[in-house]
DNA sequence: ATTGAGGTTCCAGTTACTGGAAGCCCTATA
DNA sequence: TATAGGGCTTCCAGTAACTGGAACCTCAAT
């Protein structure tokens, strides 16, 4: 199979394709003519990737759940010890943009977006705001 | 006032604000030894900086700010369009994180993390997964 | 013979810093 | 007066995960 084909099937860009091969996540065959040859292993791992990297696990997060999951003696244990982490992360994540989210409407909500200077957005900004308002500290 | 003082009231890094100031951000006066010597105006700008990144402004867009801010004759709807594209990021971000905890925290739920190496974490990041259950296409 | 779509490599740029090395400046103490 | 320290300076490199672009090769079809 070529980078194309792979590139469709698998829903990972060629360049990206070749960017993990590159940092040793993937390593096909090649074709006499030096074209990439992978084969459904190549594929199943690509999907992997995919997914695993679509829930937002970083690449060498990565490395290792690729490497887990070709591991017949693992233990599950650790896997969800990974998993875990990264879900606290995903929270800590989802609570630090809930908290800008927060401030950010409130001073959008004070502000009239006219054609005047005068924006409490600003204000909040420069620190010359009201507290109790924005939340900025 | 030297980088060091200022640093603590900006609660922005040393480091950070030379950086800052390689980018046009700031631009302090100098002593007769080399060293930056801070105004109370720069401060002020850190400080705005400072706050601007906490809520998530890229780098750029608060060099926007910045101008807005010391534009007299700015209009407010100016820096509230910019602040609603970013409160429209921010909750593309939170949705997209929320769509991958809800995953995650299924796939976790339905790995038992023992001492064997049976796993739906890993089974759902393969693509074996049950759709309904793990939410990933 | 040539065109076009694919493949190849390599280099540079992105964001917003951060770490580290090498060296200067100033003050305080032995 | 020598030196130790802490803070300041610059510059270079590295981070995460790609992405764009240039220059070139290969293959099938016209």
């Amino acid at each position: 199979m070529q980078i194309g084909e792979v590139s469709v099937r698998s829903g990972i860009a060629s360049k990206t394709i070749r960017y993990y091969e590159t940092i040793g996540l993937v390593c096909p065959a090649r074709d006499a003519n030096g074209y990439r040859d992978f084969h459904e292993n190549d594929l199943h791992k690509l999907v992997f990737l995919a997914r695993a990297r679509a829930l937002g696990f970083s690449i060498e997060d990565c490395r290792k759940l690729l490497g887990l999951y070709e591991d017949e003696s693992r233990e599950s244990a650790a896997v969800k010890a990974m998993a875990e982490e990264h879900l606290r992360d995903i929270d800590h994540k989802i609570g630090q943009l809930q908290e800008m989210r927060g401030t950010l409407s409130h001073l959008i909500d004070a502000c009239r977006g006219d054609d005047r200077p005068d924006c409490p957005i600003l204000r909040g900004l420069s620190g010359a705001s009201d507290r109790s308002k924005t939340g900025v500290a």
